[in-house]
DNA sequence: AAATCTCCGACTTATTTAGTCGCATATTGA
DNA sequence: TCAATATGCGACTAAATAAGTCGGAGATTT
């Protein structure tokens, strides 16, 4: 369905947080995960999978927590994305080798690996300072978007 | 993981497929089928869904088949895809009205609906025609691209 | 009338995603 | 020093989605 999983969007809310309240110094994943009602395990995978990866520092012991190893204008979001979901394809068949019977015939993979390109672009140009600077949306405009 | 399902990769070779050789008539799902290694109920599911979108058009008994309902370089990807997945979102929480416990905390999802827009641009953008004027890709290149 | 093909819904299976649990390790602060 | 608090890690279960199958009805041509 071309979207992406929660795991990335708790780990793009978090980030979000980290870059907008980096003068309070760390935040657990128990206090972000009450913030926004994600399940604590769940989140703290998702934050260790970005420290992995370099973007966020954690700190151990009381009053630990975690925070932007990095300017936030200088994060992007899919290296967010990367981190927590892997290289990500819009084709179906093309995430190994030969994992796809129709391989040899598939005659469209590369017109989508170009539009393929273009979305990493995208995710590539939003930082995640940019994220912060985003109003806060409605409800209701929500819903009236969708149809 | 942001990737199309392999139904729409399926509707998609369909329709190149259907561009490329409109000057011989109708093709059955079953030659369709056999000619890119695709379980036939399967498909035949994909090009009813197409149909009903108004994008093939379809033509019942001996010799019967499908052809493209207009010109190919007035036909979209996007509309293909649509057709076959429904409407596409990045956000994992923005199908359904109220199934996100996060949604009135979710302060990501008006910066990704950007991005959405772009993806979907792109992919209107993209014709079926353009579809079959790609070059067919070697396996070998494939593989280096993708590390 | 028979062969061929589209059309439609229900069903099963496989894969992916989401979330949980238990335990180990590190660090702080009283 | 020791208890409290935090991250780090792997295995596990449950839920959701995707993929593919099956059976039968209706349409059209030869």
């Amino acid at each position: 369905m071309l979207k992406l999983t929660k795991k990335a969007d708790y780990g793009l809310i978090a980030m979000r947080h980290l870059a907008e309240n980096s003068d309070l110094g760390a935040c657990s994943s128990k206090d972000l995960a009450d913030l926004y009602s994600i399940p604590q395990e769940a989140l703290a995978k998702i934050l260790q999978k970005l420290v992995k990866a370099k973007l966020l520092a954690s700190q151990q012991g009381t009053n630990g927590g975690y925070v932007l190893a990095r300017d936030p204008r200088l994060i992007s979001a899919l290296e967010v994305i990367r981190a927590i979901e892997g290289p990500l394809f819009i084709t179906s068949c093309s995430s190994a080798k030969g994992d796809c019977s129709q391989s040899d015939r598939c005659t469209v993979r590369e017109p989508l690996r170009k539009v393929n390109r273009t979305i990493e672009e995208v995710l590539s140009k939003l930082t995640v300072w940019e994220l912060t600077e985003s109003p806060e949306q409605s409800p209701v405009e929500l819903v009236t978007l969708q149809q």
